[in-house]
DNA sequence: TCAAGATCGTTCGGAACCAAACTATCTCCG
DNA sequence: CGGAGATAGTTTGGTTCCGAACGATCTTGA
């Protein structure tokens, strides 16, 4: 998990170079680590459970929400994925191409899109969801040591 | 921060999607905390510190790794920075086209390359480390309460 | 010596990613 | 009504991102 250096050689270094600055070390650690578990923990995923339906951790997130919600709004679905709205029409497009959902223009809001999973979206999610839920469980196992 | 529907309304309906299935609810709600404060993080930082010195998050992480260490080998900088050295390999050669960087062959082993920042480079991370530092000082406060 | 194998960075193809510009639709108000 | 402005999703252009395939270079062992 660690770069060719420790830790310890890095926060060294750090130090030295970052002299007489007035800085935050604390938030600069805090920050790192957040982002290395969260790296970490994502590129495991994607590579164990997500790899083998050729997903990625953003089409994956995307079926989830339309599953958990029946039929999600799109605009809802960014918000929840954390991706832009222009992301998000792309990785739609993907998704719907593969079968695995439909858009479905508003009636009462021509402006609007609803997402809904196709028969083969529901069937990926039942059988995928529990698989991914024990990578996370595995993941998570020994992660609050890095997040304090 | 959050989505259109609250935290509880989305909890209750996975809930009740999820009924029967033997899942760890902790766990799931551990990674999705993770990534929200990581997602909201990033953007927060690309937005604000970064966006003004055209720079992406990636691309700032590589700039401090090569900083911090004077100079750095291109394996390095991947691991560090949590990228593959495919992503890493593009990202040098943007960063190198508009002069902040330059990549060096290593003398003594032909496979190996350096990256040391240019002049334009290192009075660029001078300036801008504070700056960011600043702002994860702001993003990490009152974090801890998303962790838990 | 020199051929196999290991290691390193780049290239390639395809997907994810975003801001900004754009189209279509709805709402508000005169 | 009907135009001005707001809102939703898509397109565009350019970067990031990865795995796999690739050349170049080093190492190892016979």
């Amino acid at each position: 998990m660690p770069g060719q250096h420790t830790l310890d050689e890095t926060e060294s270094q750090v130090a030295t170079r970052l002299a007489g600055m007035d800085l935050d070390f604390e938030a600069m650690a805090v920050t790192a680590n957040l982002f290395r578990a969260a790296n970490a923990a994502r590129n495991q995923m994607e590579r164990t459970v997500l790899a083998k339906s050729n997903l990625t951790w953003t089409g994956f997130v995307v079926l989830w929400v339309a599953w958990i919600w029946e039929s999600a709004e799109t605009r809802e679905i960014a918000s929840e994925a954390g991706v832009s709205k222009a992301t998000l029409s792309g990785v739609l497009t993907t998704l719907e191409s593969r079968g695995l959902l439909e858009r479905k223009r508003g009636e009462r809001d021509g402006r609007l899109v609803t997402v809904e999973l196709t028969a083969a979206g529901k069937t990926l999610m039942k059988g995928l969801f529990p698989e991914f839920n024990k990578a996370e469980r595995h993941v998570t196992r020994g992660l609050d040591s890095d997040q304090l």
